[in-house]
DNA sequence: CGCGTAATTGAAAAGTATCAACACTGGTGG
DNA sequence: CCACCAGTGTTGATACTTTTCAATTACGCG
């Protein structure tokens, strides 16, 4: 649910950050500052340095599908300027944002020139690709009680930071219907 | 639904063949042929040129969840190259299905020294990434007779094609709730 | 304190799954 | 050639799940 990347981060921290001068800049986003929104032009890839962000889709009828919580080191911005299509999704900050702005054609020429980089990313599309695959085959295959339980399990105190309404729209359901399952989990 | 990859078909056959002395072997498979199977270790990556394959999971409950199908120039098995880890899921054939293999290690090889066959595999996982999310979203959020009017739309001749139980686990829903909805928009 | 937002809950309505029965099809073997 | 079988498709009835609607309550903050 809350996707990191650790090697990705280092990596910038540790070696982009040095070589290049002034082209890697560090914002700070305030609580639900939209860093970057949906069918927009992309002029920067991001990758979060502390924080947390959700990276949600909002469809023409106006229900919000979060997609996924971004943590440490997880990167955005990086599909569009691969495929130089319009943003698809919404990020927005949870809470306190920090985030490395790469210039999309910095990112674009360090893809073509630095080998470990490349990796990196490769790895990190890779990763991306094989997690929502299993999370949305799980979702769709188990009932409500089975999804929220395993939610629960791995991030015991995800209430206190999440508003109901977000973790509702991340399994896809309705608030209404979280309550009830968290209710009868509490019960057993 | 059904994915394609015009772009990396295109390169295989007029650059990688030539340049590649039986590096890149040419298979076929007849329908219901398990070419990857799940949770198995990955030795090849594998480019379709003719056919049909369905990409789905097998959950823990049996219940079967298609991934998405794949049709010409589609890749698979590279996420597992790339990662380096055990499938995660299981391509079979839905009817004769021709394609090349590619050793895991020469598919590496070449990620590293061609920058082009780099550029394209980096755009083919983005623009996976990109459909999934967009599809997940539109499944979650709208009711079942949206989606599968949208699916009759997009490809008319799909129930001739794809069985009905396969077209509910790609919906993530019940046959019989597929019946009943195809009746309904039959009606209008 | 008062406002706005989020959390909680009940009751009714709408949507889906489960179960079970039957039709249709393309082999297979006597 | 026909009976049989397995697999797929189709449909009704019922039980179960989830959403919708609406009404309160709790909480943080100027």
């Amino acid at each position: 649910m809350i996707r990191k990347n650790a090697n990705l981060l280092h990596y910038i921290t540790k070696h982009l950050l040095q070589h290049s001068e002034g082209t890697i800049e560090s914002c700070q986003y305030a609580p639900r500052t939209v860093v970057l929104g949906q069918k927009k032009r992309v002029s920067s890839v991001f990758i979060i340095k502390s924080g947390l962000a959700k990276c949600y889709l909002t469809e023409d009828n106006g229900v919000e599908f979060i997609q996924e919580f971004f943590g440490e080191g997880e990167i955005f911005g990086e599909l569009e300027a691969i495929n130089e299509k319009l943003s698809f999704c919404c990020i927005e900050a949870v809470n306190t944002l920090e985030v490395y702005k790469i210039e999309t054609t910095y990112f674009k020429e360090l893809l073509e020139t630095d080998t470990t980089f490349n990796s990196l990313i490769l790895k990190a599309l890779a990763n991306k690709l094989n997690y929502t695959a299993v999370r949305h085959a799980y979702n769709q295959s188990h009932t409500l009680e089975d999804n929220v339980k395993r939610l629960m399990e791995h991030y015991p105190n995800l209430i206190q930071e999440i508003a109901k309404q977000d973790i509702a729209n991340y399994l896809g359901i309705n608030v209404r219907s979280l309550h009830r399952v968290l209710k009868t989990i509490a019960q057993d």
